[in-house]
RNA sequence: GCCCCCUUCGUCUAGUGGCCUAGGACGCUGCCCUCUCACGGCAGAAACAGGGGUUCGAGUCCCCUAGGGGGCGCCA
């Protein structure tokens, strides 16, 4: 059986953390079947039957964080919109099938049906009014509901890939509304309508949906259509236990993107939470691919950890490529500066990046450490790199300046031997020199090896900015 | 209130009755490496929610209690 899996956000919002987690179990699943079983495909719906609160913005935020994730689907997103006459039809076949009816209830009797249940320490449900009633007896200017004729003795049965065989009895149930009083389809319809249409064989979800699987069972079973497969996974909870929402902290994929984090990393991290594969932490999307099975999701809600996420994501920073990284940190360094850096700012950049990428677990980490690489000269100072170069530290400088001014043929190794060779010259430590060197050409007191950026700045460079702090040519310390 | 689900270090987790004096990862502490900061290496503190069973033997199976979560819309 080729698999089917879907990913079905509703257009409220951007993309949270819980729902690329969703959409990256899919994917997934759909994937290794695709690799690894006789097929696979995910698709993308948008449920968008709630006209009020849905919007075009979100439905963007919602595409643009799958892209920037690498979740692509297959085909065109489906609007649940779009397809209101399919859902009508099928509640319509089950209105005439006998196995749904028109409800006249108004909302506001609904509502004080609901506190008295409430109230009665009953679950609050719809008392079935209208189930057998005659449509004769219709109080006149009241549209109806479409309400499902669900089965009121026996249990519902879901056998879920994650949460295991869970029953319910059919009396905790109520009729609940198909079609709305305004003829628009609800939620459970539509979701009915659409898998199976869509031919979807497994419905991935968080397990905030299970008690509507229930519900939804009872519906395919109306329509005489034989169910997916469930798998409920459980959710992402807050650094504080409670559940993870829009309005409790929860942030849209883009804001992650915003605060320096790769899609790898949010992605590798979001696997590892809920799922494993034995002791294994850093995870390829290869590997995920190729390992990822619903049997190895655990049952339990996960709470979110930022600290986690972002040791992650400097693996992945240390092991991204040096020209995308340079990419994004030139496109942030111009915003910040607004393009006025130095020239071949980029070059050499680029060139520093594997000693500045060690040292960076966040997008804007490498930003501030790649500045001093990108900025003209004079440059700034910070004041512990100022109080670094003191008096003593000058004499050094100017020293190691005729030293290093003597030299040719300028590269890593042959600037180490040089400064090291001054240092045992005058006696003095490496770090000694190291420092106020680091202070003179970086305005700062951490940067990769002084030697390597000595090497990435170039002889003139160096020199120049060597001279700025012997002439006081500082613009003053930052 | 009612229904359903969950429960191993602070956090993410390994563990499918004996290999567990419970392993890994993040975080934390100490040491090493060292021109700074990272990286890396080594070491350490840190958990089977509680109580009953079943069994020769339970973190692993069953029951109860407690705690946590989710659901109970003409929202999705």
């Amino acid at each position: 059986m080729t698999v089917v899996t879907r990913f079905a956000p509703s257009p409220t919002g951007f993309l949270h953390i819980g729902g690329a987690r969703t959409a990256l179990y899919n994917w997934l699943f759909a994937r290794h079947h695709a690799q690894f079983g006789d097929g696979g495909r995910f698709l993308l719906r948008i449920e968008d039957t709630d006209r009020k609160r849905s919007t075009n913005e979100a439905v963007d935020a919602i595409l643009d964080g799958l892209t920037w994730l690498g979740l692509d689907w297959e085909g065109e997103a489906v609007s649940q919109f779009a397809r209101r006459d399919a859902h009508a039809a099928a509640a319509e076949r089950l209105l005439a099938a006998g196995h749904a009816y028109r409800c006249y209830c108004t909302p506001e009797e609904l509502a004080t049906m609901r506190e008295r249940a409430m109230a009665e320490g009953r679950k609050s449900l719809y008392d079935g009014t209208w189930r057998d009633r005659d449509s004769a007896d219709a109080p006149a200017g009241v549209a109806p509901t479409i309400r499902l004729k669900a089965p009121q003795d026996g249990e519902t049965v879901i056998e879920d890939l994650v949460q295991g065989r869970v029953t319910v009895a059919n009396a905790e149930m109520d009729d609940m509304v198909l079609l709305r009083a305004d003829g628009t389809p609800t939620y459970m319809l539509a979701v009915v309508v659409d898998d199976h249409d869509m031919a979807i064989s497994h419905v991935i979800r968080g397990d905030d949906h299970l008690t509507n699987a229930f519900r939804q069972i009872q519906l395919y079973n109306a329509l005489g259509w034989s169910t997916p497969v469930f798998a409920h996974i459980p959710l992402i909870h807050g650094a504080d236990g409670a559940k993870m929402s829009k309005r409790h902290g929860a942030l849209g994929v883009d804001a992650y993107r915003d605060l320096g984090f790769l899609p790898e990393a949010i992605c590798n991290y979001l696997l590892r939470l809920g799922w494993s594969h034995g002791d294994d932490e850093f995870i390829s999307r290869d590997q995920a691919i190729e390992w990822f099975d619903i049997d190895a999701v655990n049952k339990g809600a996960a709470r979110f950890d930022m600290a986690k996420l972002t040791n992650l994501n400097g693996h992945y920073i240390r092991n991204a490529d040096d020209a995308r990284l340079t990419e994004l940190v030139m496109r942030d360094l111009h915003a910040r500066h607004d393009g006025k850096l130095a020239v071949g700012a980029a070059d050499r950049v680029k060139m520093g990046m594997s000693g500045l990428k060690e040292r960076a677990k966040l997008i804007p980490e490498l930003v501030d450490f790649a500045e001093f690489y990108a900025l003209p000269r004079p440059l700034l100072m910070n004041d512990k790199a100022s109080t670094l170069v003191d008096s003593e530290a000058r004499i050094h400088i100017a020293g190691l300046y005729k030293e290093l001014a003597g030299i040719d043929d300028w590269s890593e190794s042959v600037v180490d031997a040089a400064v090291h060779a001054f240092a045992e010259r005058e006696s003095l430590k490496l770090g000694k020199i190291a420092q106020p060197l680091r202070a003179a050409l970086t305005g700062t007191t951490t940067s990769p090896g002084i030697f390597e950026v000595m090497a990435v700045l170039g002889r003139d460079e160096t020199l120049a900015r060597l001279n700025d702090v012997l002439n006081d040519n500082a613009a003053g310390s930052a």
